[in-house]
RNA sequence: GCUCCCGUAGUCUAGUCCGGUCAAGGAUAUCGGGCCUUCGACCCGACAACGUGGGUUCAAAUCCCGCCGGGAGCACCA
């Protein structure tokens, strides 16, 4: 509130409870906690998320999410999911279908919201706020076109509406309201000071017409608010104690507080997050939208969107995902974080339950010369480091499937079928279509490459869908034909994988989705 | 250009408000070793940081000023 003049400083100052209640931001502690939240009363605590409905929740949506839900349940307050459905523009269209997916992520996520509400819903309501501003003298109707009126802004220069009285405001916008003026001809604007240092904060549009269809509403209504002033009216309106929002809204806030102290009013405290991204999740929402509007992509569910569905798809636990999010705090640093470290908060969570099996891509067959007829069925444990998750029956040789491009890397030297038998791969394996013959050299445990391999009897079709969204194919052990959706397993020398929820148990192939190693 | 925000190891982050307990803690990555018949897990060890210049002070990652670097806003989008 730097350039403020003094008295409406000090009156922005009084709305946000003084300066001692400027909210805690310091970053999680050792136990995964974030800081207290400034003057939150436990039971009372009143959060909201508010989305635009233009995409499927991504990872950088993932602070929203968990940082809002985590001081829900730390003050057991309540959270609210307001879609900020006013009419967008041109560019930013909503879709009807984003609703519910959102919805669909929030649940994923463990983040149900306890309400959910549609700015769409609530515009008849802005119209008497907007009013209380102008018989404040806040606001004024101009006239000019976008370009002049933002030409001005940069000059410094009032355009001749700004001199309007009260009376004339009223007059002019109520004429907006009944249709006088087309989309583009009129808009309300706040009265903040032209001089200004902060260019973005000059006189601001509060209302504009708009004449797009709704995708929920239709042309029920043609003044629409502009973000700022709903959330002015909104925040006090459904009781918000605490605004944590992206940094990208930092000058709305100035903008809530010079209403607040227009009105009046005091309002809710802001608490701001910095941008979070995957370092491998180069695409936006707004291009994932368009593949998968086009159908290039798979739904919001597909890999390449690295959105929170898709995460969840590949087996990575909302569980991982809040830990890792809520570890970064609510610092105001944009970051880019690599996938790996989410990776590893989810191994943390699911390695010690999730069963080993074997899978082989691009299978080649190997038939064993002088296989030990006593090795043809084995048992194996489920998990190397936890027996309580039992055993498994196996049936192995003596003709077996291992991965081309194992075979290929140790043609002729001695390696390891994993837990079984050793075997010596001739000169040239894995180069030709055809199965390949290796004879039976040993037992013996040895310090050689192990392959994992599946036994040539019962071998159950795989398809593997990968990040990019290819599908390998392979094969896998016989104990894979138990999957159900959403069992997530390891793949030995592979990484997790989980099953596809859509697959149908029992149908071929087994449709698994790559997690990750 | 203007406004605001941010700058601790490869990457995140704790510490900065209230200067000393910080010759800077944790996670992840990497490297080395051990162990389990996975490229996964586990155990041990190592590497590695206060953007920069000045000032205040007995003492500065912490306070002040300049500079440099990065980001966001300057929409009749959200």
């Amino acid at each position: 509130m730097g350039g403020l003049p003094p008295e409406q400083k000090a009156a922005a100052l009084e709305s946000l409870g003084g300066p001692e209640e400027a909210a805690a931001r310091s970053p999680a502690r050792a136990g995964g906690e974030l800081p207290p939240l400034a003057g939150a009363i436990d039971g009372q605590v009143v959060l909201r998320m508010a989305p635009f409905p233009s995409g499927g929740l991504h990872i950088g949506s993932a602070r929203m999410i968990f940082v809002n839900d985590y001081y829900r349940k730390r003050y057991h307050g309540k959270l609210l999911l307001v879609f900020d459905d006013t009419i967008g523009s041109e560019e930013k269209r909503i879709d009807l279908a984003l609703f519910d997916v959102i919805l669909h992520d929030l649940e994923i996520a463990g983040a149900t919201p306890d309400a959910v509400y549609y700015k769409s819903d609530r515009i008849p309501m802005f119209y008497p706020w907007a009013r209380r501003v102008i018989e404040k003298g806040g606001a004024y109707v101009c006239r000019c076109p976008a370009e002049l009126l933002r030409e001005n802004r940069v000059k410094e220069l009032a355009c001749p509406e700004r001199a309007q009285s009260i009376g004339e405001t009223l007059d002019e916008w109520e004429k907006m309201l009944g249709g006088t003026y087309a989309q583009g001809e009129a808009v309300l604007r706040l009265r903040t000071d032209l001089h200004d240092p902060d260019p973005a904060f000059r006189d601001r549009v509060l209302f504009r017409i708009s004449e797009l269809d709704h995708p929920r509403v239709g042309r029920r209504y043609r003044v629409w608010p502009l973000l700022e002033f709903s959330w002015a009216v909104d925040d006090i309106e459904l009781g918000i104690t605490h605004v944590i929002r992206g940094k990208d809204l930092v000058m709305e806030d100035r903008m809530q507080e010079h209403l607040w102290a227009l009105l009046g009013l005091k309002g809710p405290p802001f608490l701001h997050w910095g941008l979070l991204r995957l370092r491998e999740a180069k695409i936006s929402k707004s291009k994932s939208y368009l593949e998968v509007k086009s159908g290039q992509y798979d739904g919001w569910a597909d890999p390449r969107t690295w959105s929170i569905a898709s995460l969840d798809r590949r087996g990575i636990s909302a569980e991982a995902m809040r830990k890792f999010t809520l570890s970064f705090g609510l610092s105001l640093a944009d970051i880019e974080v690599p996938a790996e470290t989410l990776y590893s908060e989810n191994r943390a969570i699911v390695d010690a339950t999730t069963l080993r099996r074997a899978f082989v891509e691009d299978p080649v067959r190997v038939d064993v010369r002088e296989y030990p007829a006593e090795l043809g069925r084995i048992s194996l444990a489920n998990h190397p480091d936890h027996p309580e998750l039992g055993r498994r029956e196996v049936v192995a040789g003596p003709s077996f499937y291992l991965p081309r491009a194992d075979l290929l890397r140790f043609a002729g030297t001695e390696i390891r079928l994993k837990d079984l038998a050793n075997i010596e791969l001739p000169i040239g394996a894995g180069s030709e279509a055809g199965p390949v013959s290796a004879p039976f050299t040993s037992r013996e445990n040895r310090k050689i490459p192990r392959l994992q391999w599946v036994g040539a009897e019962g071998a159950v079709p795989v398809d593997l869908l990968g990040l990019e969204g290819e599908h390998r194919q392979g094969l896998a052990e016989q104990a894979l034909a138990e999957a159900r959706p959403r069992d997530i397993y390891q793949f030995e020398r592979v990484g997790f994988v989980r099953v596809e929820g859509d697959w149908r148990a029992g149908a071929s192939p087994i449709r698994v989705v790559f997690g990750h190693p």
